[in-house]
DNA sequence: GCAAAAGTGTTTCAGTTACACCCATGC
DNA sequence: GCATGGGTGTAACTGAAACACTTTTGC
């Protein structure tokens, strides 16, 4: 087409209609934290070809739907969740990557409380699996799940984005305990507590642990603004 | 469905049909370097809704063609260039981002050199611009760019892809305007020496600049197997 | 009183920044 | 000889890492 004929986006839509022939999709990578260890939720397979393994929560993208909202919604559908941070990672698109067609995928992560979502999940086959144990899942949903943790251990120092993994009110070694869980390393006490504290997101409360054995430790919580800011920024 | 009915994936496919009404396309972010100023490729749009508008170069996702490849055909096809750099960003998804109907556009970026190009330009109606000039795009393009742009900035000290802007032997000085107009700033030249040293991306070798008019610079290249390792690491 | 974790500071090290002089070349 | 950039090192600073003892509570 010579270029200096301009077409009108309908007739671009005609002139293209065998390439609307891709489907969509969104991948959700929820992250959960119980006995110091990362999980991630998963749900059996329900494709044939997958028999037997775990995939992620996804869906198909609706014609009417932002990319961002689907993501949205199959956590909320899923977990009951809502005012969640969901951080948009990667889309994988191999031709073949999908049994039933062509599906193109964008990945997303996010971290939620275990406890607060039991309450939701009544129907389904939905389980929580330690991360480190995770050999094999259907799709390339391995894949997936490696560029997400990869992804959220280079923003976990940067962004607040554990805040839901725990508790409202949690002691400072029980946040350590998070960060230790997702990076995969033990962390110096003192170190990150002048970290933690330099970054000014928590508030410490008048408020103690009453359910140990020892020395109880102050309480704090995310400082509510620092959560907006969060949601706001890369939602 | 009840959970423990398994389904094929042509049944699957079958059941979400309406779902395969979505286009997904690449737009590729393909940076340039010339008198000291970062330059971005842009194509006038050809639809009436943008018309007078430039936008970036893309084209719709074929349904037998990977995602990635689909970004690296576009950037053959506009440049003749191939073996470059490119590093998927994100994936534009709002509903009505594109007039023609709904397209979700995956985003990449490169920066190829200038100069080695502008024999396959026979045809169009491409255009370099300087990056700080652009304020509009059409569609969603100028985030499109924005993002990029942060990216590249985040990772053009960790990871050698500014390789191609500049010609095969190059002064440390060149190097600097490079590393200036992408950051946006300017630096220290023995600090930037000292850091460039450090990374041991480059080769010195045994020849000068010819074409100044003061003392010449020792040129340098690229070592060849970090261009290897990084066309492999983030392509 | 003992087990367990809370709380807290200093020193060392590494990486980054700031900064100035002499040198080689073209004109 | 002068204008232009090439080439180089050191001191100050900042952020990260290593590291140990006293305190508080439950039992």
């Amino acid at each position: 087409m010579p270029s200096n004929v301009l077409k009108t986006a309908e007739v671009e839509k005609i002139s293209h209609l065998e390439y609307f022939n891709i489907a969509v999709s969104v991948d959700c990578v929820i992250f959960g934290y119980e006995n110091k260890e990362l999980k991630v939720l998963l749900i059996e397979s329900d494709l044939k070809e997958f028999s037997g393994l775990y995939s992620l929560l996804g869906d198909l993208v609706r014609p009417d739907e932002d990319l961002d909202a689907a993501s949205y919604r199959v956590l909320k559908e899923r977990t009951g969740l809502d005012d969640v941070f969901l951080q948009q990672v990667h889309t994988f698109g191999r031709v073949n990557r999908h049994p039933s067609g062509r599906v193109v995928s964008t990945a997303y992560y996010s971290l939620i409380n275990i406890n607060n979502h039991k309450l939701s999940i009544d129907d389904s086959n939905l389980h929580w699996h330690s991360v480190n144990s995770i050999k094999k899942l259907a799709f390339d949903h391995k894949e997936i799940l490696d560029t997400c943790l990869k992804l959220l251990r280079s923003q976990v120092m940067d962004y607040p984005v554990v805040y839901n993994l725990l508790p409202e009110k949690f002691s400072l070694r029980a946040l350590q305990e998070v960060y230790e869980a997702i990076l995969g390393v033990s962390l110096d006490r003192r170190n990150f507590r002048k970290k933690i504290a330099l970054k000014n997101w928590l508030q410490e409360l008048d408020e103690l642990e009453d359910d140990v054995s020892h020395r109880p430790g102050k309480l704090h919580k995310f400082k509510p603004k620092v959560i907006k800011s969060l949601l706001s920024k890369i939602g």
